[in-house]
DNA sequence: TTGAAAGCGCTAACAG
DNA sequence: CTGTTAGCGCTTTCAA
């Protein structure tokens, strides 16, 4: 409904003169003399005429547009990330196009197809859970469609990635737990297809080794990231014979799921049971006793997989993983040091 | 770097009749004869043919994009309504265009600014906290740029608004802490400027008068939700002659910072001090006590706020504001009685 | 029943 | 130094 943009026939009437004079001189091109390409410039100002983006895209097949696809949008860290991008993509003119897979491979499937109907020039993705095939992404990599992963990725040695450091991550968990005197270390990790999953587990292992904790299977358990599945696991690890005196969990929303069963069953945080969260959601510093938590710098992530994905469009073989440091904050859920005192 | 798309000439060629040909069949015009249609309709399933969506808005004058501008895409509240936008218009066949104005008048018109670059069809918007001029909305309107507002709204002779029944989400806060024996109850506005805090306000006002509490000046404050000025005004209320009771915020995170500086100073919520929060914020229930809270439709918002835009885009005229229920969801940090039995 | 041509706004090669 | 023209992909008269 909105009244006609202008255009630049309508300053080159205006002037009477051409249209690929205005567009010349607009460009400053040095064709045209000094005080025409100044007065084009001048009307083109006070007119506000903007370049109309749709005809550019036509002619050079491209829209300027990233598509953007994370799990969901009301997570915290999707929601920093999408921030960081949008703030790299907007300082080199390009805009985002979101969409969300709702933790479905389906959805992601149709997401991707949604967004390359509007001919986005490329795409940023972190995995939907669900997704344990990668034919889709396969399928965009052979039409040379620039791809960025970041978070949960696949596809490595093809795709440029941004992820965390997972492996260390866990590793400062076990042994920050350890040190508060925490002797059997629960890890409730995320589905195994995931590659943060099988990385954190890495860690986990690794950092049982280091700290000279031995590993117990029964205390390694695959979640969903579904409430009522940590409440089972959360109950399941209660009444081992051996039961742990710490967990810490693959995100968030998990862990918090498990202080509150905990807390239900009146199992004292940290005194009891040290308890450490991952990816430092807003809200750790709100709940009692406050989360410890491994910190993810999610603005950077953001940065850093749309410098990729420029990169990437510049350079179709390029397919660099960067890893990012992560920091262990540690506030009162995992103090039992202190508090003895 | 993508290959080029597949286009209706491609199409054409390989078919050997006209490109005209091709569009007719595709969109089953009565002209073409039956079989031609089929065996272009089973070519272009087949090749998997998408129409540029480029050539298709220069040629109609539109994107099929709608802007949106959000104070910041980190708060659930907003990426909640962001979620139901973009389902509505997804199903219409329109896409998002995000932005943020970061709280800023400034971010805000720049954001107006990008979205018109990008030849958006219309916008839906939130307004910063800051935003106390409407000029460049009012330019908006003026080219006929389909506009809508929701939550913190203006000019609403003129656009089509979504907001939440504030004043009356106020009155049930009021009462229920009142039912629940608190006698002072504070509250923390936001800036003065905003449709959201002047309706609220009203709602303390009636609700005060409607409990038969009396109004105390002291008890309400204005505060840019900023965490220093939501821990200043809370002390400052603490050091009244005639302390307040009971304290309600207009957001979760103002209202988070006033718990945490009651806790500090060890004060037990909810036996000396009644909390109630206003947005219902993801975590509302991870803090300790559990947080009692206005639980916005922020889904019903974002589809509402897509519902009108597309009503405004068909009728220029129409400026309707269509006003949601909330639902005060009463849990641990306001039940005084439950406690004293 | 189908094809040719113009035009949406823009750039760039080619003329003048 | 400036204008003309073709073409990006598509729809839509107008012609055949």
């Amino acid at each position: 409904m909105a009244k006609r943009h202008l255009s630049l026939k309508d300053l080159a009437s205006e002037l009477n003169i051409s249209i690929s004079t205005v567009s010349r001189a607009l460009k400053n091109h040095p064709d045209i003399s000094p005080e025409l390409t100044r007065k084009v410039q001048e009307l083109a100002a006070a007119r506000h005429y903007v370049p109309n983006p749709l005809a550019m895209g036509l002619l050079k097949q491209e829209t300027k547009m990233i598509g953007v696809i994370v799990p969901d949008l009301v997570t915290h860290f999707y929601s920093s990330v999408i921030s960081g991008i949008e703030e790299y993509a907007k300082n080199r003119g390009y805009f985002i196009l979101l969409a969300s897979s709702y933790e479905s491979m389906e959805k992601e499937i149709e997401s991707i197809s949604n967004l390359l109907k509007a001919r986005v020039d490329g795409m940023i993705v972190c995995l939907s859970k669900e997704t344990s095939r990668f034919d889709h992404f396969l399928q965009l990599i052979e039409n040379e469609i620039p791809l960025v992963f970041f978070d949960r990725v696949c596809l490595t040695e093809l795709v440029p990635c941004v992820v965390a450091d997972n492996r260390n991550s866990v590793e400062k968990i076990v042994s920050h737990l350890k040190e508060e005197g925490f002797k059997r270390i629960a890890f409730i990790s995320g589905p195994a297809y995931l590659s943060i999953s099988q990385e954190r587990i890495e860690g986990y292992l690794s950092g049982l080794k280091k700290s000279g904790l031995e590993f117990d299977p029964d205390l390694l358990q695959s979640c969903s990231m579904l409430t009522e599945e940590a409440i089972r696991i959360t109950d399941s690890f209660l009444v081992l014979p051996n039961p742990p005196d710490a967990i810490f969990a693959i995100n968030d929303m998990v862990i918090f799921t498990v202080m509150k069963e905990l807390k239900r069953r009146g199992i004292k945080i940290p005194e009891d049971f040290g308890v450490v969260g991952f990816a430092d959601e807003f809200h750790a510093t709100f709940s009692s006793p406050e989360l410890t938590t491994i910190t993810h710098p999610t603005w950077e992530i953001g940065l850093k997989a749309a410098e990729l994905f420029f990169k990437k469009m510049e350079d179709p073989t390029f397919a660099e993983t960067v890893v990012l440091k992560t920091t262990l904050v540690a506030r009162e859920s995992s103090k039992k040091l202190k508090i003895k005192n």
